[in-house]
DNA sequence: CATATTGACGTTAAATTAACAGCGAGATAT
DNA sequence: ATATCTCGCTGTTAATTTAACGTCAATATG
């Protein structure tokens, strides 16, 4: 269990630093079958480390990529993945869909990869590095004051440009959640939220049950406001029965995949 | 398709150093059929690297200066390298500098991490990655549609959000340059470039002297527009000195550094 | 008109995936 | 303590998919 986490991370590093890597390389370098470095690469590629290619693996062109928000991605990683899986239903090829700067909307950009052709809008520079160069996608980064925490463009330029745009889809998530109130922790952060739900037909919220019954400094917006609330399971029959009754299309999704 | 890419950078290479060949040259000197020459040709002058003629292939007229970006940032680095350094004296700490997508800008980037506090606004992804994360320096990106070739946001987003701005200094290149007219061959970049000149008080142009007396599609604009136009050694006296008659602010850059 | 180019299609080689089985480390029950 | 079970990881093989190339006919071009 912990043994195969090392090898991907020996696997990250090791194409990383050649920034290409032929697969046939890898399985000598490593001594292991060439399904084994297919599996594992695949974990990577999910992960949205490395891109695979035909015959190779290569780390995102675009340079944008630091090793620093690398594994920070994959905290509470089955959940998000569960929360990401779900959210899938709601997007369609072809449509423009809108994601914030939140980890679990980045696990949705690596899943997004295959819902082709698609116009993805994005202020988090994580979710930049994935969807750059890739086919039969239309990338539009929203700009802005770059923000260290949250890995991401941010403020009224932000703002700004996001009002000038209609996506199908917005996929989104929130710090906190208390009774049907959603918060959010930054104020600008919280500007940039509301201007996408001002500029999203549809609108989605991820939340992964941990961030019940907790609160943050600002109002993000109450729970009805939203099309579809995804849920992980271990919110609790209780809660998710008030929030029904209260308005909120809730759906709880299950975290473990048989 | 990793065969292919390394296929395509040997024909790269030959077409480059001959200048141009024939196709039948390529196809006897690979042993490959005519019609998968055709195919490696035609993505390599997608990309920008070559040009197609009617039965052989040459390099870009305009030189390899508006090719894909990862062509374009190692070409001439002791020269862009020496106009960045030039390109400092116009920047003083505390003042709002803008960045436009050009490789030697994005060499400029790495010298203001010296000059710090400053505010730095760019539209190029290579010189946001070197910009993130840096202690006592505010950066601005400006959004867009992702556009692969020049590795940077561009569109009307991108022109919108530059025109809420202004810098103190636009540090800029061109695609080339014929009489005291500098082109740029895109024409969404000649738009966002025209916008950043007028959002910006004092406007540096970077010229290595390969991109004089050639031409790309669309007029920038004129050299007088310039607050200072730095070029590299090699310009030639009666180039130099028919600019400085027509009013150009010239500054010629020693290449060597002792 | 001669030649270059493009598009459609078939072939081949290679890479990827799926399905199945073996192995070893805990966990659990006897 | 031992046996057994489960679970994750790995390897093997076969089936499937994909990329790359070539041929030839149709079309463009100089």
């Amino acid at each position: 269990m912990i043994k195969a986490d090392e090898r991907r991370e020996e696997i990250a590093d090791y194409v990383i630093k050649l920034g290409q890597v032929r697969i046939d390389d890898l399985v000598e370098h490593f001594g292991v079958s060439r399904m084994t470095i297919h599996r594992h690469i695949d974990r990577l590629a999910q992960q949205g480390v490395l891109r695979k290619l035909h015959g190779a693996v290569t780390v995102q062109p675009s340079g944008l990529y630091e090793s620093a928000f690398r594994y920070r991605v994959t905290v509470n990683r089955a959940e998000k993945d569960a929360l990401a899986r779900a959210a899938l239903d709601y997007v369609e090829a072809g449509q423009v869909v809108m994601l914030d700067d939140s980890s679990t909307a980045n696990a949705v950009a690596t899943l997004l990869l295959d819902v082709k052709p698609l116009t993805v809008i994005t202020n988090s520079v994580a979710t930049a590095s994935l969807l750059t160069n890739v086919d039969e996608l239309d990338f539009i980064c929203l700009g802005g004051q770059y923000h260290n925490t949250y890995n991401a463009y941010i403020g009224i330029v932000c703002e700004n440009a996001v009002a000038q745009m209609r996506a199908n889809v917005l996929i989104c998530s929130a710090s906190a959640i208390t009774g049907t109130t959603a918060f959010i922790q930054d104020p600008n952060v919280v500007r940039v939220k509301q201007a996408m739900m001002a500029a999203s037909v549809k609108r989605i919220l991820l939340i992964d049950h941990a961030k019940f019954d907790r609160i943050a400094l600002h109002v993000f917006d109450d729970l009805t406001s939203f099309d579809v609330v995804l849920a992980t399971e271990g919110l609790g029959d209780a809660r998710a029965q008030a929030l029904e009754r209260a308005g909120v299309k809730l759906r709880i999704v299950k975290t473990k995949v048989p």
